[in-house]
DNA sequence: CTATGGCACGGATT
DNA sequence: AATCCGTGCCATAG
């Protein structure tokens, strides 16, 4: 079913091997820099122009027919369609500029969020540096972030890195304050910094964002006040503290429209690099799984430097082979990549196809290792497939590629439901049996560390608020 | 005496 | 080889 043009499926050479696995643990957005980078460097690789179904608008893949429209009426609808999609419109890669935000978008804060920032703190600056502000502005993604890092902007305009360090300072403390950041962490650093020069904060907030932030985001409390040593309900307060006060995304517009369940609940989510979604939204059709590529287009070999090769100078036709070499073999591991992706997907997204639809609950345990064995690759290619990648689910929520290995989400997510519904508060003791009716036998001792992974008190300090429910 | 969190151990997973 | 996770034991709080 998958129609693989290349021959080569099995890495020829350990450069190919090794630049596969590296290609293949790279984000779309990592991956996108990768490409520019390697397009920049050599001649003999080129862009070729994206092609879309003339059908329905859709980028199409790097080859074949539209993935979408040409799919068999016969096609098992209960088989996933996986596709490598590519999206250069996601990004917001190197070549950002201004118009990047759209007008008619939300509040006058966020009409354009460059110069909004650039008038808080041109008054400081001398014109030079005003530039150099205004330069690093344009390299914002959607949430305020930076987009390039310092010592690249200072390379680029000649001038120190403790210069354009001082600018960045200026600029994170405008409003929103954190823009600039470099990261989610960075951000909440500096909010609470600033924060900190009004109001008094809980004295471990800032060990915990920046030792505990995975921890933090992950709402695994009791684990955080572990790190910190002190007790559960103390790193709860403080994660509260810090999700009432703090936004890891400064300049983000709308956040949190998939917003989690109870307490403090944010997520770090960068932008997806897989998409789930359902054929025209129809309950009965497919999914389909879109890989994102983040190129506009495919990547090639130049066949016009393939033939001028012959005519080149002795002393460069070596160099001009070697760029040949590198480029057709970054196109393979490209492809290799891609394929890998995609036979990943279509086996996780058919095995979870009733977790992606209908929830956690749904989620059945699944581990790399197994899944290494169906696809017979070696496990490390699927854990390096699986780590630092983003899902977007068809609900909207975007969630780690993680998340599909997790492997007591549903009983979680069952035991939250239950004490959702208890009409009085139950013991650890308690809710075992309970799970135990549901199918799931755990400890006593998991089910306690299952509550504090959800962030939920113990009997004795659960009252009811049976209302409160959106 | 009961309920719960800390610590540590061993097996599974990465 | 390193890390994660479930579990048992024990101390402590109520």
């Amino acid at each position: 079913m998958l129609q693989t043009h290349y021959q080569v499926l099995r890495p020829l050479t350990t450069a190919h091997l090794a630049q596969t696995m590296t290609l293949l643990s790279l984000t779309a957005e990592e991956l996108r820099q990768q490409i520019d980078s390697e397009l920049a460097a050599n001649p003999a690789l080129e862009l070729i122009e994206e092609r879309r179904c003339p059908n329905c608008g859709r980028p199409l893949p790097p080859r074949g027919p539209c993935p979408i429209c040409s799919r068999p009426v016969s096609l098992d609808p209960d088989e996933p369609i996986v596709f490598i999609s590519p999206r250069e419109d996601f990004y917001t890669g190197s070549g950002m500029s201004q118009e990047d935000y759209p007008e008619d978008n939300t509040s006058p804060a966020t009409e354009d969020l460059p110069a909004f920032v650039l008038r808080q703190i041109a008054p400081e600056l001398e014109k030079p540096d005003r530039l150099l502000a205004a330069y690093i502005l344009t390299h914002l993604d959607e949430d305020g972030f930076l987009t390039t890092t310092l010592a690249e902007v200072a390379r680029y305009h000649h001038v120190p890195l403790s210069q354009v360090e001082a600018i960045l300072h200026l600029i994170q403390r405008a409003e929103p304050v954190g823009v600039g950041s470099a990261n989610p962490q960075e951000a909440l650093l500096v909010q609470l910094e600033v924060l900190s020069e009004t109001v008094t904060v809980p004295a471990l907030a800032e060990q915990a964002i920046r030792e505990g932030m995975d921890l933090l985001s992950r709402h695994q409390y009791s684990d955080l006040a572990h790190l910190l040593k002190i007790n559960l309900r103390q790193a709860q307060e403080i994660a509260r503290f810090i999700g009432d006060n703090l936004n890891p995304f400064p300049a983000r517009s709308h956040w949190g429209d998939a917003r989690a369940h109870s307490s403090p609940a944010f997520q770090v989510y960068n932008h997806p690099d897989i998409l789930i979604s359902r054929l025209n939204d129809r309950p009965e059709n497919p999914l389909v799984v879109e890989i994102i590529m983040p190129l506009a287009g495919t990547l090639r070999v130049n066949p016009l430097f393939r033939q001028a090769i012959h005519q080149a100078s002795n002393e460069k036709v070596d160099d001009w082979k070697s760029d040949l070499d590198r480029a057709s073999l970054f196109v393979k591991c490209l492809q290799q990549r891609n394929h890998t992706m995609q036979r990943l997907m279509q086996r996780i997204a058919s095995l979870q196809a009733q977790f992606i639809l209908y929830g956690e609950k749904q989620l059945i345990p699944l581990t790399r290792a197994q899944l290494a064995e169906e696809l017979e690759v070696h496990e490390s290619t699927i854990s390096r497939a699986v780590s630092n990648k983003a899902v977007q689910l068809p609900n909207g929520r975007i969630v780690p590629l993680s998340m599909f290995f997790d492997r007591s989400l549903n009983v979680r997510t069952f035991l939250r439901n239950i004490i959702d519904m208890e009409t009085r508060p139950l013991s650890d003791m308690e809710l075992v049996s309970m799970l135990a009716e549901k199918g799931f036998s755990v400890a006593r001792r998991t089910v306690a560390k299952y509550r504090a992974m959800e962030g939920i008190l113990p009997a004795h300090l659960r009252h009811h608020h049976a209302m409160a429910h959106a």
